[in-house]
This record gives C-alpha cells, structure tokens and sequence, in this order.
DNA sequence: ATTATTTACGAAATCGTTTTCGTAAATTTT
DNA sequence: AAAATTTACGAAAACGATTTCGTAAATAAT
C-alpha cells in the first residue's frame, strides 16, 4: 500500500494526499478527514525511505559504544531510547569493543546520511580523533557522553569526574586508608584522567606523598589485570585501599583478594566507580561512585534530538555535569 | 558526493558508473579500476535511502526486548551485533519495558519496511500475538529468542528451560532442600512455564508432593516482589530453598534474606536464572542456572539473516536449543 | 566476407515521497 | 459588478540509486 493506491482508492492526486497526511493547511478539513479515514482503513504507513530520501532526514541516530555489558552503558541507552521513542526517533546500536579500528570503521559508515545525529563514547584506544572530527565536518550534530573527546568542539555529557575522584579517595582516607593504589584502565580515556587527577589532588589536599607505583595501569584483558593485581597485593608494603577507575577493576580486585585471601575492609579498603545492581550484595558490599547513566543518556539524547532539529543554528557546545553519588558500604568501613 | 557527480567526474554515464561499483559483468575490469579509485578518492559512499528504496532491502534489522539493564539482553545483544557487523547489517534497538502496548507499537512501526528482519524477545505481558501475527503476515521474517510466542510459527532459539528446571530444582533436592518455593515473574511467559513444568516433574520424580502455596506470583515491581518474599519468608513453616526463575527474584530474595537475617544456605538454600558476572562475589555466593546469552545472541541473528538473504524459500521454522549450565556455589551448599 | 554473438556502455524507467509551482473555482474587497 | 485574493487541489520535478532494455563496436563463427 503506497501513496498512489491510496490516491487512486480516493480518487484524489497523490499530492493532495500527502499534503492532506502531513496536515497541510492547503487541504480542507473535510478531505483530511476522509483521507485519514481511509489511511487508517487500509493501513497506510508510509515508506521511511522514499521519505528520508526525499527530506534528508533519517528520524534515526547511532549510539557508538565501547561495550553492552556493563550496567553503565545498558542504563545509558535506556535513557537514550526512552526520549528516541517520546520523539518518534529510531536508535541505532554499534559497539567498538574498545577498538579504535572499529571505532572508525563504524564512524565512516555513519557519514553517509543514514543518521540523523551520534551519541559517542569514546573507546579506550581512542587517541587520534581525525574519524570523529570528519563526522562532523560532514555536518552529522556529536554529542559525546560518558568517555569523551576532549579536543573537539561538540556538546559533551558527563559526571563530575574530577569531583567523584576527589570525593573516593578522601572517602578511604577519612576511613583510614592512606596508602591507596589508583587502578587506571587507559591513560588516554578522559574519565580515568579526570578521576585519576581527583585522586591526586585529594592526596596532595591531604598530605599524602603521591606514589607512582600505586597508579595501576590496567587493561581490557582480564587475566593480565589480575595477574598484575595479584602482583601489587602479594607485596608486602601493599596498598590498604583500591581506587577503582572503573568497575571491572573493582571487581577483579575483588577476585584477587578473595583469591589470596585477603579480608576486605580489615586488610585492604574499595572503592570503585559501579552501577552495579548488586554492590550491596557482594561479599562484603561494596563502596561505590554511581554514575547517574540512566540520566546521562536521557539528557544526551535529548541535547542530540534538539540540535538535529535545528541544525543550521550552530549552538553553542556546552559541557553537562550531572554529578555522581557515592555510597558508602562495608569495603571501606573503617576497622 | 553523489553518483550523478562522480559520473560527470569520471565521464561516464550514472548507470556505468553505478554498475562498476556493484561488480557487474556488464563493465570492463579497466573501467571498474577508474570507478572505484575516483570513488575512493572522492570519498563516495551510497545514499542508504536510495539504494534501499529501489532494492526494497535495508541491511537493517530490529532487535526488540523488553529492557535492557539485564546481563542477559546486554549479552545478546551483543551477539546480535557481532554478527551484525560481519554481515553488514545495522541493528535497530527498541525497549518494551515489559508493557505490551509498547510492543504493539513497535511491531506496528517496524510494518512499513524499515527493517528486513525482527528478532523479539516477548514481553512478560504478551498473550495475544495478533501484532506479532501481522508482522508475519506482512511477510517480514521474525526470530523468537528466549521469551518465545510458541504458538507462533516462526524459528525459536531458547535453551532448555524445562531442563534446566528440573536441574536447578533436583540440585536443591540433592542438597537436603525439600521445600522448595517457584518464583515466577509471569504465568504468561514461555520460559517461566516451561521451568516451571521442569520444577514441578523434578518434584514428582523425587516424590515431593507439589504445594500451590510455594509457587509465588512475583511480578515487575520490585517493591511487592520484595513484600510478597518477606512475607513468604516469616512464616513459621517458610521453605528452605528457593528456584528463581528469574535473575531479579533471586536478587529480590537475597535483599530480602538479609534483612530478615536469614542464613543462606544454613537456613534457605537459593539458585536462580542469571547472567550475572557477579555471582561468585555475592554473600554468600549465588548459585546459577547460565544462559548462554551471547550465544543465543549469535545464533538468531545468524538465522535471521539467513532468513533475510533467502526471502522467497520458506524455511522450516526450526528450534534451536542451547544448553544452559548450572554453577552451584555457596548459596545451595549442604550444610 | 558475412552473419552471429559478445562486450561495454548509455538512456530512461523505477522505487515512494515531498514540495514547488500553477490554476480553476470560490470568496472577498472596492 | 469588476478586481483582488484566497482556497483547494493537481502536475511534475525533485531525492539518489538500481535495473531493464537498447545499441554501437568488437570479436567470433561459418
């Protein structure tokens, strides 16, 4: 069922029932009225791409992320799908499984129309942005959420990372916990930077000489980031409290410790960044940063929608801060 | 940067230059090495909207579920979307939130063609199929991953519920549980039927008499869930061991064990459907009943596209099992 | 050398909407 | 009542690719 048979069944042009579908102040009322009917009648819908392809506009954006299994991401695009389906938006999912290749490989693909706009958040490897920087060149509305580029000019969401780094690691300190190892997932992802500055302030602030050995660079492969935990545990001038930059790490440290058979809180406090459902569950509860990521998404997709739909008007790029909670649990209860 | 420009670029007529670019015998090789460099190097890419619209076919599918911040759906969809990527395909998300108005809505949406295929995994409030119907009917392929509609006569890839039923019912049995309470989070779902039926056959054949009382109606709301547990749980004569047929219940139980300070396992043994990857840090451990989520992710997506790629050939609706796998931890220890 | 076939390309129709422009008829203005 | 305007619609040109069909030229077959 298309226009022309509608038309045809309605003895009217093809114009005159598209203008009367799309409410146009040209059709009497009384033929939209009939039009409508007899659309609703024969179940007329019409063909999404002959009108993008005639409008330029997809009614359609891409979220790029690195992974889906993580609660944070899943929340995030929760958020992102509920205003996409307020506005009659569709949503579109890549991950890049922390690959900058398929980070641009996804981002080349994106340049072609079928998107009206992408939420980003960056991989971990991401460090030339040339990709990201085309997108926008070819006029395709960014916003970037969560795990940012920082160098380039477009709207950016996220928690107070700074702040919550701030707030973690005086958190272990006013529970006694001075000698804090900082676990960093990539040095070039801009949450872990902030966080990890966070950390170091909140040292400084407090008197504590900054060791370089506690700054942990970890990676996306499980085995070597407990192999290295397992390392800087077994020491015997260990760390007596963790700074989780992300919550895998937490829970690897987790894994080591009951591994090696260390007693959290007595022997060694955690703190991590999580949106775990089950933190307060775990053996013992766990401290955590919760990000707000249902509301990151919801006010990224939102900022998206608004600047697709005034595209021309350049806005003016803002940075949204939407603040993190902490809640403490037994992981890092003072002994 | 169109056809109709690189044509003129290349002084060659829109049809050559479009034939060169699909391989087509109908162009000399010399000329299809011209094509494609001038096409690289003006960074041409085809407009989605205009091939789609004259090939009828979107590269894109639909994955429909009923939310998202479940390990479960997470890891599915990332199967879906690895496959995805080798094929070529784009993948659509939309969200039900368990509401089958919002699913209707959906499947009615995804009528005109925008997809060429729809993977769903039914909300726990569907019992008519009339929408689900219609999108068979308008001869869009559909695959049933996990929550199935069987009536449906369409491909099916589950794991083995019912077997996985009796499993996880004669583990409890096998650790001196007798009285073992059903969480169901739905009488309408094929999966809490069918684990259902598995808990009620293990109970027959090890001659534990079934007791309606202990098979207890939970629903999505966590807070009656949580109510409806506690209740269960301060009777005097109150089950020793819990199945939860869902990943939420056995976490709704557990919240609910600690704050009636009940042991697990001492006093209440408990195993449940998850995905979690924290399952092993609970306290105590929980034991699980695993999907193999990702995998079921890979696999429909894999028939679905198969489906796509032979429209025309009816394919025997075939269902696929993949077996879950049972890791009894702490949580269903004999004491 | 003539005919038949293949090769390599171009013209034009097509997919289904949307939108611009043109124009009778109806209405309003003077 | 004539002129000006408004109303309500239709014809046709986009949007950008794909595909069918037609045809010169080149090659092969007889």
């Amino acid at each position: 069922m298309n226009l022309k048979q509608l038309a045809k069944e309605l003895n009217l042009s093809v114009s005159a029932v598209s203008k009367a579908l799309r409410d146009s102040h040209e059709i009497s009322q009384k033929t939209k009225a009939i039009v409508l009917a007899k659309a609703k009648e024969l179940n007329y819908q019409v063909n999404p791409f002959a009108s993008s392809l005639r409008k330029q506009k997809s009614k359609t954006i891409a979220v790029v992320i690195p992974e889906i299994d993580n609660n944070f991401f899943a929340l995030a695009i929760k958020g992102v799908e509920t205003i996409a389906q307020e506005k009659g938006y569709h949503v579109l999912i890549y991950l890049t499984h922390e690959d900058i290749e398929k980070e641009k490989s996804v981002t080349n693909l994106l340049q072609n129309g079928r998107v009206d706009g992408v939420m980003i958040s960056v991989s971990s490897q991401t460090k030339d942005i040339k990709h990201l920087q085309n997108l926008m060149n070819n006029d395709i509305p960014i916003v970037f959420f969560d795990r940012v580029a920082e160098k380039i000019d477009a709207p950016k969401i996220t928690t107070d990372d700074y702040q919550s780094g701030i707030n973690a690691t005086e958190h272990l300190i006013e529970n006694e916990s001075k000698k804090i190892a900082f676990l960093s997932i990539s040095d070039e992802l801009s949450i872990c930077k902030e966080r990890l500055r966070g950390y170091m302030d909140a040292l400084k602030k407090n008197k504590i000489k900054i060791d370089e050995s506690l700054i942990i660079d970890c990676n996306q492969d499980k085995l070597y980031n407990k192999k290295i935990l397992t390392k800087l545990l077994r020491k015997k001038n260990r760390p007596n409290g963790i700074f989780a930059s992300v919550e895998k790490l937490a829970l690897a440290a987790y894994e080591v410790c009951h591994e090696l058979d260390l007693k959290i809180p007595e022997d060694l406090k955690i703190i991590g960044f999580s949106n775990l459902r089950t933190a307060s569950l775990l053996n013992p509860s766990l401290s955590t940063i919760t990000q707000p990521a249902y509301e990151i998404g919801r006010e990224a997709a939102s900022l998206l929608f608004a600047m697709v739909e005034k595209r021309g008007y350049k806005m003016i790029p803002e940075n949204t801060v939407i603040p993190s909670t902490i809640n403490a649990r037994k992981s890092t209860q003072k002994i």
